[in-house]
DNA sequence: TGAAGTTTAA
């Protein structure tokens, strides 16, 4: 028999939303809803297995909010849906309206971001400074559409982008390797009128270091003066922040000589120096760094004494560290909260639990006030150690020491309960982040995501993926490729074929070993047509890398219009 | 995000 597996990715003219009812239209008819074990949590989570025999598969196609239709209309269940909540005001609904008529439009893909500037010419909507905001954000992970956006917007009349905006925009450039483009964006912000700021310079020199152009991170320190950034030790840090950061620290430590004439070094300065050469475990030159601090007149500080005993961490040597901290003790430079947050999560990760909880005692022995990452880094610890209910418990201690739950705590909550296998425990601290109006980030869904993908629990993935759009949370690079290896390995790759095409048109360029995967996985089960459209893919995605065009998607959309993982059925066709 | 610490995952 044949077993039909509509698998659409991106939106086509036939299934383009229509206006006013996109959200029916996210969804193909065989139904994407909240699962009845959610809104009924005493049903055995056994029974949320997805079942085999329903594997239609549409990915979200517009940012818009998902229907309620699974709520039936009546009384609001403990929910979780995106596009609950109601406006505050009139100016609140026509703003929502004129965000969502403007995603609308993006979420068609365009060739070129001159494209969307033709294509958003006929979207009345009112442009602010929170609009670009919330635009930016919303397609972080796809700078085809935020920089086309970015550009209409800055034309309309009666509107000038705000340097913040324009800092964001320059960012996701860097963030996806454009540098012209980025470069293009700072000359028009100098031109406009003192527009570059040091908070400018400061991701333009985080992309380069980031995307190993260490040399251009360099050369950008050097001429920003051209764009009226002045050069003092404030930006000397940040360039050798920067350098450490990426991997670096010889270039780092080569600026600081060159400069050392013109910029004076601060207490800073060394200490920058300092953890980069602990973080490369490069400890003679450490000490070194820390000898060089001494001889400038600044003492070394419970700063940098913490970043040695970290680097002491990654060894393992904890005689090394308990050594330190008598040392500092004795200097009349005591640990403070991280250097026993540093200490007790490392002494947690080399499974010496009790003696990671037997610093807990010694802060407050201290008086040392424990903080939300201490908490955070005991509670992973417990969960590590499979003490699920000590570690929820912490969260009761945390309140009663005025020390509210931030969202790693509940990623890290989730995460454990995830690594338990306890799926309705993790989504349902997924609702008190909700109730507790704590903002989910990419971290709260990873966790969740795997288990669904091992469980093939396909309807839970859709809703969660849906979730995340609506919180503006789009996939990253390794979420994308984790969602379709998991995919893969767990008889469904089908529906991770969707998820890599999805990672192509974003301008992702997937792993040698993920096409791979995908490939073997499709010879296996026999699915020729998705066979032939995943090495469309793979030419794509070279092209795109090859060229590093901004018109990577004119390629990608044709090719997506005749290979249509889109609108199309991968069954088995042998 | 960025002079030190916590959460994903290969």
């Amino acid at each position: 028999m044949r077993r039909c597996c509509q698998v659409i990715l991106s939106p086509t003219r036939k299934h383009r939303p229509r206006k006013g009812n996109h959200a029916a239209s996210c969804f193909c008819t065989a139904g994407f809803g909240l699962p009845d074990w959610f809104r009924n949590p005493k049903k055995d989570v056994g029974s949320i297995d997805d079942d085999n025999n329903n594997d239609d598969f549409v990915l979200p196609i517009t940012y818009d909010s998902v229907e309620q239709r699974s709520h039936g209309g009546s009384s609001r269940p403990l929910s979780i849906l995106p596009g609950c909540s109601t406006p505050a005001s009139h100016e609140d609904a026509e703003f929502e309206a004129d965000v969502d008529e403007v995603s609308r439009v993006l979420s068609s893909r365009f060739a070129s971001p001159e494209a969307i500037v033709i294509a958003m010419d006929c979207c009345p909507v009112r442009v602010s400074a929170r609009m670009v905001d919330k635009i930016l954000r919303r397609f972080g992970s796809d700078w085809v559409a935020a920089f086309g956006f970015f550009m209409w917007a800055g034309a309309q009349e009666g509107y000038c982008h705000a340097a913040g905006s324009y800092d964001l925009m320059v960012d996701m450039l860097g963030k996806f390797k454009q540098f012209d483009l980025m470069w293009g964006l700072i000359s028009q912000m100098h031109e406009i009128g003192g527009l570059v700021s040091l908070a400018t310079m400061t991701k333009v020199m985080r992309r380069l270091a980031g995307a190993s152009r260490w040399t251009d991170a360099i050369e950008a320190f050097h001429k920003m003066d051209r764009f009226g950034v002045v050069k003092d030790t404030k930006a000397m840090n940040v360039l050798l922040d920067t350098l450490c950061k990426e991997r670096s620290v010889k270039r780092a430590r080569g600026v600081f000589q060159e400069l050392r004439g013109t910029v004076p070094p601060d207490e800073g300065s060394f200490n920058t120096l300092v953890h980069g050469w602990c973080k490369a475990r490069m400890l003679n030159e450490a000490r070194d760094a820390m000898k060089e601090m001494e001889e400038h007149g600044f003492k070394p500080s419970v700063i940098t004494y913490t970043s040695l005993i970290e680097a002491y961490c990654m060894e393992k040597d904890f005689q090394t560290v308990y050594a330190i901290l008598n040392t500092m003790r004795s200097k009349g430079c005591p640990p403070n909260v991280i250097t026993y947050t540093i200490v007790m999560h490392a002494l947690g990760k080399a499974g010496r639990t009790q003696e990671a909880l037997d610093v807990f005692d010694r802060v407050k022995r201290d008086g040392c006030v424990p903080d939300a990452s201490f908490y955070n880094s005991l509670i992973y610890i417990l969960g590590r150690a499979g003490r699920l209910e000590d570690a929820n418990s912490m969260v009761d201690e945390m309140c009663r020491s005025g020390v509210p739950p931030n969202v790693a705590t509940f990623n890290t909550l989730i995460s454990a309960a995830c690594d338990h296998s306890q799926a309705e425990n993790a989504l349902k601290l997924l609702v008190k982040m909700e109730v507790q109006s704590c903002k989910p980030d990419i971290k709260t869904y990873t966790p969740l995501l795997k288990l669904c993908c091992k469980k093939q629990w396909m309807k839970i993935l859709l809703f969660l993926v849906c979730h995340m759009f609506k919180k503006d949370i789009t996939p990253d690079f390794s979420t994308y490729t984790l969602l379709v290896s998991w995919l893969c390995r767990n008889g469904k790759p089908a529906q991770s074929c969707l998820f890599l095409e999805e990672m192509v048109l974003k301008g992702f360029t997937p792993k040698q070993e993920t096409f791979d995967l995908v490939m073997e996985k499709l010879d296996k089960g026999n699915l020729h047509s998705a066979k032939k459209k995943v090495q469309l893919l793979i030419v794509q995605a070279a092209a795109a890398k090859h060229t590093g065009s901004s018109y990577l998607r004119k390629d990608a959309a044709a090719a997506a219009q005749n290979c249509s993982v889109v609108s199309n059925t991968c069954g088995h066709e042998s």
